[in-house]
Parts: C-alpha cells; structure tokens; sequence
DNA sequence: CAACTGCTGTGATCCGGATCACTATTTTTT
DNA sequence: AAAAAATAGTGATCCGGATCACAGCAGTTG
C-alpha cells in the first residue's frame, strides 16, 4: 500500500496510469532526529508531505524567542507556504523531532500537477481548505482564550501529540511560557 | 466594467461564453450600514464577494467579549468559511461597517464552477493560497508580537482602513483593549 | 437645537502570566 | 558509569496591558 497514493484518493480517485505519472515528481527522503529540513534565510524551494515522523514548523523572533507555527505528522504537508508560494527566503525553520520520512516536492512539480490534472488541482484546493480553517480556528484560540483552554483544545486536537512532545514544546505552540504551563498541570 | 470578470481574470483569463456563464450564478446585494450578513447559528449558505462598502467578521465569547476575524473592502471575499465549507451553524457574525454592494454566492454553484472549468478550481486554489498566507501571517503577529507592532504592521496593511475605521474597532481586531491603542497614540 | 448614543482620551487599580532563579529529575553523550 | 545537557517543577518578583471609572466630544436623530 502505498501512503501518497492513499493520501490522495482520500480526495479524488486516481488511476493506476495517473497514479504512476504523479508519483514520478515525489521524491521521497529520510530525516534524522534534530535534523533541519528548512532554516530562515534558505530559498524555500520545497514543500514535504510526511510519511513518518514528527516535525515542528518554528521562527525565531528578535529577542531569539521560538515561536512554533506548526506540528506536522503522517499524512501533513509542511513548507514556509508564504516564501514556497511567493519565491522568497524562508522566515522559519522546519526541525525533526521525531526521526521518519518525507517526501519532497517542488513549487514547479506542484503547479504542473496542478496544471495537467484538474483532480490534482481540486485536491490541492482541498487541503488549502482544510488549512485555511485550521488556521481560522488558531487565530481565535489565540485571540480569545486563556492558557487553560489553549492546553484544552490543544489536547483534544492532539491528543497523541500531547503525550509524545516535551511540555517545553507545547509551550511554544500555545504562546505561553513554559512554567505556565507546568504550573496547569499541578493545578 | 464588471469588477467580477475583472476580479476573476486577474487569476485566470476568461471567453466571453466563460464569463457570461459563470455570471448567472452570481447574485448581487446591496447592503445598508450595519445591517448582518449572517449572524452566529445560521446557516453559513453563503459566500459574499465585496463590490463596495467595508465589512467586519468578527465572534463574541463567552464572556461577551468581541474579536474581529477579518475586514473587508473592494474585491475580498467573506463567510464562515469553516460552516460555510463544513455545513454547519456559523459561529460568527459579518456586518456591514460602511454601506456598499456584495455578490453573493452557494456552496452548490461554487463547487459547480471548480468541477466545471478547470479555470475555476484554479481560480479558488489561488484565493486559498492568499488567504492562507495572511492568515499564517496574523498568528505570527498575535504568537510575538506587542501591541505596539501589531498596529504598526496593521497600519501597513490598510493604511486606508486604519484611516476609515473607529478605533474602537481596531482594537477589536488587534486583540487589545480600546485603552491600550488610544495609549499608543498618544505616546 | 436639545437629547441621546457612540467614540476617544486619560487616570487609577489590579491581575495573569512572563521572567528570573534555583533544584530535582531524566535523557543523552562519551 | 560518569559527565553533560535537556527537561520539569516551584517559588518570588515584576510588569504590561486589562479593567474600571469618568469626562469631553462628535455626530446622529427626533
């Protein structure tokens, strides 16, 4: 079984000639724990779509905080999207923190999917849609709500996350200070 | 001029067939100030395109407070796009802040036109991957920055708006309190 | 034009969470 | 197995911004 081609009949079905085509422009990558897949400065000329794994999508702010954007396990896409889309330098940093495989695709490979196959351009749209709302429901956790209900959601969004990943780190992704957080269990 | 056909073809160009087509399945309103578009527990059926006038998506928690999603001005879209997309009950409200005119627009006929014209699919890919980078962008500022930054980077963004807009409702949007941004004036 | 309603500025107080500092524990490295 | 590095808990202090309260000013609206 193959997980990309799954991965995208999840949306629209595929032949096994189109199939054979697409997964021609995937090229897959082992990534070691600690390893950087991305750093702010790099062209970012790539988007990964995980197999195995866990990775965090982070930038670092002028008084060298760390400020994490995403978490990406299987079957999750992860690029700087703005510097992929737009062809500027990356303003974040992509780390493994838990070994597995990628597999690598370009702005160019995309768009020509894209071009060439209508499925391939309605599953994009797709999971554009599917992250446009992940990021919509983001902004109002981080609009409206305590550290509490941060953890909560986060929780319940994650829950093997939650387990698997440092507190230190969740901290960073709930925008709350590390003994923050520490002092919400105890409580 | 038809600030659709030209709204569209800023993406993708289109036949006068295409157009006149695709125009049928538009419909437009005009809007009064303050009137809703939609309001929390509807419905979520549609999706606004603004022709003119500014409007405001915003919730309210729990506690009362209001949070401001979004703005919109000339030629941005604008629903629920999570219960628009999802089916469900909106969780928020869009007003009219400044008289103008929308068109307006169904799941059904949206996802009528991407199945239809490749064109189309295109078309909405492109809004997405716009909309996506300003959101990702947003969560940037609201996870490191103060509030200070936050209105300088606003101002930035819409020096119109900043401009049109009680201050009120910039704070609403900034995740700060009216207080606080009338402080940062002053100083 | 008088009355109401919404907007803005400014002071005073308060509080949640950041920051700092240190210790204990676990994990990694060698 | 010892040393080094990362992680986690917890207390003490501090501070930015929220909240509360009020006053001056548009700007509608009857």
């Amino acid at each position: 079984m193959d997980k990309l081609r799954q991965h995208i009949e999840d949306i629209t079905a595929l032949s096994d000639e189109e199939y054979a085509y697409i997964k021609t422009f995937f090229t897959a990558k082992k990534v070691r724990k600690g390893q950087y897949l991305l750093s702010e400065g790099d062209d970012a000329r790539y988007e990964y779509l995980v197999l195995s794994g866990i990775y965090k999508v982070f930038y670092i702010d002028e008084q060298g905080r760390e400020f994490i954007l995403q978490f990406a396990k299987e079957n999750w896409w992860m690029s700087d999207y703005e510097a992929f889309f737009r062809e500027k330098k990356a303003t974040v940093f992509i780390e493994c923190i838990d070994a597995g495989e990628v597999l690598v695709n370009t702005l160019q490979t995309r768009e020509k999917l894209a071009t060439e196959f209508h499925k391939m351009e309605h599953f994009y749209r797709a999971k554009l849609t599917n992250g446009y709302i992940a990021l919509q429901q983001r902004i109002k956790l981080l609009l409206s709500s305590t550290p509490q209900e941060r953890y909560e959601t986060f929780s319940k969004m994650y829950p093997d996350l939650g387990q698997r990943l440092p507190k230190k780190i969740i901290a960073e992704y709930l925008g709350v200070s590390r003994e923050t957080l520490s002092r919400l269990y105890s409580r």
